[in-house]
DNA sequence: ATGGCCCGTTGCACGGGA
């Protein structure tokens, strides 16, 4: 089973591009970020007619998340919990049943730029980095969960995490950055050291790999890129890891999202 | 060396992204 994630910056944006990608790459599971619609803007007729069942979790304008399944989805959960005050649309799972059953969770987490400190050096409260943070530590309670239970589980999405400084052609220029701060990093690594596995470090250690260039100062012509969009693994999942890869070329296209997406082979 | 983009909005500049 083969299990993809990409930021596709606007479904409306980037439908036809999507398509192209999915007829060639042929993903089991897709999970998408930034779709940038409600629910009932999604164009689901395409992606039916090639085979998928979708679930979204909209919102207008920004964020939105959803997972396209050429198996059927059980089980669907909308939002990250413990905040029922969070409206942003960053988080979807479902169960897709292959040989097995898998527990699978598309996320979008929040960038956090600006980074902020109150007075007494604390991330501001209400900021872009302490809901960064604050969301994170959801996460980390979900992802425990996920854990305890001792099954095939993945969490894959846009992280807007880059765990170490070979995962940025240029590190220095992120060091104070959302993306690459220490408490980001920090936050990120509690949860993989729950005991989750990172399918493309896991099988491929070597540094230069990335899922994202900014359209701006010519990102992907220098090859200036960060790897931000991850896939997590639980070690029943792991177990079952058989491939990973990140399809680079796609960003070399007309129209291109700045992610690309990036997929692991399950053996389920 | 520097700066360069793109998406959605009931838009016509701006917020948000990374």
């Amino acid at each position: 089973m083969k299990i993809a994630t990409f930021n596709i910056n606007g479904i409306k944006a980037r439908g036809q591009a999507l398509l192209d990608w999915l007829d060639e790459a042929q993903p089991d599971v897709a999970l998408l970020q930034e779709i940038k619609t409600v629910d009932e803007g999604f164009p689901a007729e395409p992606f039916e007619d090639r085979g998928y069942n979708i679930v979204t979790h909209g919102q207008k304008s920004f964020n939105g998340v959803a997972i396209l399944s050429k198996l059927p989805l059980e089980d669907v959960s909308r939002g990250l919990p413990g905040d029922d005050g969070d409206g942003q649309a960053r988080w979807i799972e479902a169960t897709v049943v292959g040989r097995r059953a898998l527990r699978i969770c598309g996320l979008y987490l929040p960038n956090g730029n600006p980074v902020e400190f109150d007075a007494d050096g604390a991330p501001l409260a209400g900021g872009k980095f302490a809901y960064k943070l604050g969301w994170m530590e959801r996460m980390r309670a979900r992802a425990a969960a996920l854990m305890a239970a001792e099954e095939p589980a993945l969490m894959a999405g846009d992280y807007n995490i880059i765990p170490q400084a070979e995962d940025a052609a240029r590190p220095e220029a992120w060091r104070d950055d959302a993306l690459f701060r220490p408490e980001s990093r920090d936050a990120y690594r509690r949860i993989l050291n729950l005991g989750f596995t990172e399918a493309i470090r896991a099988r491929d250690p070597a540094p230069g790999l990335y899922s994202f260039w900014d359209y701006q100062a010519g990102a992907w012509a220098k090859n200036n890129g960060i790897r931000i969009d991850h896939l997590l693994l639980t070690p029943q999942a792991a177990d079952l890891l058989t491939g990973a890869g990140i399809d680079k070329q796609i960003r070399g296209r007309d129209k291109p999202s700045d992610h690309v997406p990036v997929w692991v082979e399950l053996d389920l």
